[in-house]
Order: C-alpha cells, then structure tokens, then sequence
DNA sequence: TAGATTGTTAATCGATTAACAATC
DNA sequence: TAGATTGTTAATCGATTAACAATC
C-alpha cells in the first residue's frame, strides 16, 4: 500500500530531519553533514545517511549536503508541495484546537473543516473553518475527494467514525481518541493517545 | 533510569490492553484469552502474552486471564493508582485543549495547573485550572514536587523550556513543539509532531 | 482424560551499528 | 595528495514469531 519502499520508521524521521535543518539559519553554512545533523538530534550518523538516502538527497563525499538541497528533497519526497486537504471530525476542546492549529501548512495539507454531531456546534466556525452537521460528511468527503481525516471524537464513537470515513473514500486517519482502531482494508491509521503517553512517560522515569 | 525492566515497546502497549480491556462490559465473560485480546487488536497473541507477564498479570492455562485481575495488573503496574500531578506550559489553542481533557486521570495524573509566558493570560483559568505567569514555574514546581511536564509552547521556545523545567525537578517531558527536544540528564521525553505525523500517514496512502 | 491455553525457549525477522571502500 | 565524508556491505542487536512443554 506503501507508495515508497522506505521503511515505515525511517518515514517517520524524515520530518524531523526537515524540522532541524529549517531551524538552521543561512549563517550556519551552505553543507551539513550526516554527522553533525545525527549529533544535533542524538542519532546515529550511519542511520541519518540511510534515511537521507531514500530521500535521495545526496551528499558530497568531504563536503557533506547542501543544506537548501536536502530540505528541497524532503520536501519533495514527504509530499509537501502536494496541496492536501484534511477533514477533522469532532469540534471538542481538542478539535477546535487542531483546527485553529497552523502547522499542517507545513506539509501542505489544510484543514478544510469539520464535522460535529452536536447539531449546537454546527454552523459555527473556528479559526474562519467551518463545522458541518455530521451527517454532511460523506458528501462533502465525496465532492472534495478528501483522503485524509483526524477523529477527535470520544473513544465509544471512534470506530463507528472511522468505518464511515472508510466508506466516504477517506484512506488516512490520524485518531486521538484513545482506542485502538481496526483499519478497513486500504486505510492507514495512526492513533495518538495523549493520556496513554504521558502516563508512559511517568514509567520510565 | 527506567524502575522496571520491560523493553519500551512494551510498556507503551500496556495501556492498549488496558483501554481495550476496560471498554469489555462485564457481560463479556468473566475470562479473556491472550487470543481474542489479540484478535481484537490486531496482534500476535505470543506478544500479548509477553507483554502482560511483564505485569505479572498471571493467566491459568485453558481458561486464560480474569479480566478484571489484568485490568488491576496493568493499573497497578502502570501506577494508575498513584497520584501524580503534572504541569502544562504554554496556554494556547492546544495548551488549553489539553487542561480541559480529562483522559489523564485514568492513569492516576492530574494537571495541576498551567504556566504562559504572556501576561495577558495569566490569571485566566481553563476547566478550573490557574494559568500562572511563567516566572513562577520554577518555585511552584519545587513547592509541589512535581515531575511531569506537558510542553505546548512554540517550537523556537520549547527547548528552553524544557532545560528550565529540568532545572526545577521535572523527570519527564510530553512536547508537542514541533522540535526534537535534547534531554537533559536524567530526564525522558516523549515529542508528539501532530502534523509530522498526518504527514508520514499522507505517505503511506 | 483430552483439549485449550499459558509461559518459555529457539528461530526468524528487521532495524541499527560497525567497518570500509569510494570519492571529492 | 591527504583527509573528511558519503554510501554500502557485513555484523550486531533487539523485537517478533514459531514451536512446544507445562498445566488446569
């Protein structure tokens, strides 16, 4: 289903690379090296090479990357300069606050709006997106042809979400409630459980 | 620095079982097999098992484990039933999402309060909790002997942060700037990228 | 008892790291 | 050229899965 044969954890790293090396400002020199990128980050050097690698931002044996170079190639192969649009269902605290959140622009994805069961929140607007009535969704997903959704829905209604985001032709789904979700064929999901994470954290102090 | 000797893998599994377990109403049987918690979440059932006798939580050959003696396992391993009171700095849209959730007193933790470096939101409170000025951090940190940390300040300021929050006794740091955060010794963090991650899902579409 | 399920030991698989040849 | 750094191949490490003995 993979479009690229990179494995799925050096796929996660990619934005942290291109996170680190935006950071850098013009001054801090034209090339990086692997080295210096997998000291700033507490990484591998040989491990920031290969992931690099499938990016094929390539380097200069001495000299290291041209550091415009390697973000343009992130840039490229994460799709960035793809324009995406991105529904998210579920206007709680959390919602509300994901729609109002501006880092997606990054990736080129944008949130287009979102959906809400309760009919009191729909018809209101965040950060100038709308939230729809819920049952808009799979008209709205059909017409723009969204892929890609967040659910920020309670646990107990998550997989229902899920199912009908899968039916809607939705084929990535980024979940914060705390379930686990079952994927329907041909939909990645990632689920986020915040409490879950902090409550990790605190076991390995 | 981890008390316990699981892998980290497997600890960050544990409140998977724990969630799927404790959404089972008591009419689904009195007995689960590391079978069926498997098929429901996707997984092989050996490491089902490896991982829950990480907990002790001790199943009987062929009739498998007594729901309600694993859930207290897991509780108990995870410390759920320890009190622990946390801090959340930065008050923005997130920021104040994240007070107003209250997923993290399933695992024993409260969010005592938050910090902002902006004195107009000092003062304000989010689902009854104090937004203090952030020069205070440091003394109400010590005051309460608090070890958890919740940063959601933007990403040019958050490894500051981080090294103040260190400086003042917090052991563990959830950080949703969009940063790899350097630990500080002694310290463990965990950063959740929102974005970074709809976009590696975008990728494996 | 027979069968189902656990817990554990051994085998496999995949990811990271080490070694090193290529090269600018 | 010599030295630094890349890219790749081989070795190591750790996690998952398979096999199976123990047992209720």
């Amino acid at each position: 289903m993979m479009k690229k044969n990179i494995p799925e954890i050096s796929l996660q790293r990619l934005p942290v690379y291109l996170n680190y090396l935006r950071s850098l400002s013009g001054d801090d020199g034209k090339y990086i090296s692997s080295g210096s990128i997998a000291a700033a980050l507490g990484m591998g050097e040989v491990l920031v090479r290969k992931d690099l690698a499938y990016t094929s931002g390539t380097g200069r044996p001495k000299v290291g990357y041209v550091r415009t170079e390697l973000i343009a190639a992130l840039e490229d192969y994460l799709g960035c300069n793809v324009k995406k649009r991105a529904v998210l269902v579920g206007a709680g605290e959390l919602g509300r606050a994901l729609l109002a959140y501006g880092g997606f622009e990054k990736y080129g994805i944008t949130i287009a709006c979102a959906f809400d069961s309760d009919p009191a929140k729909a018809g209101g607007e965040v950060a100038g997106k709308l939230i729809r009535p819920a049952n808009e969704t799979a008209a709205v997903l059909a017409k723009e042809g969204i892929k890609l959704a967040i659910v920020a829905v309670p646990a107990s209604a998550a997989q229902e979400v899920c199912f009908s985001l899968a039916r809607a032709g939705v084929k990535a789904i980024l979940n914060f409630a705390p379930v686990r979700l079952k994927a329907p064929d041909g939909v990645v999901i990632r689920d986020i459980d915040v409490a879950a994470n902090l409550a990790v954290l605190y076991n390995m102090i």
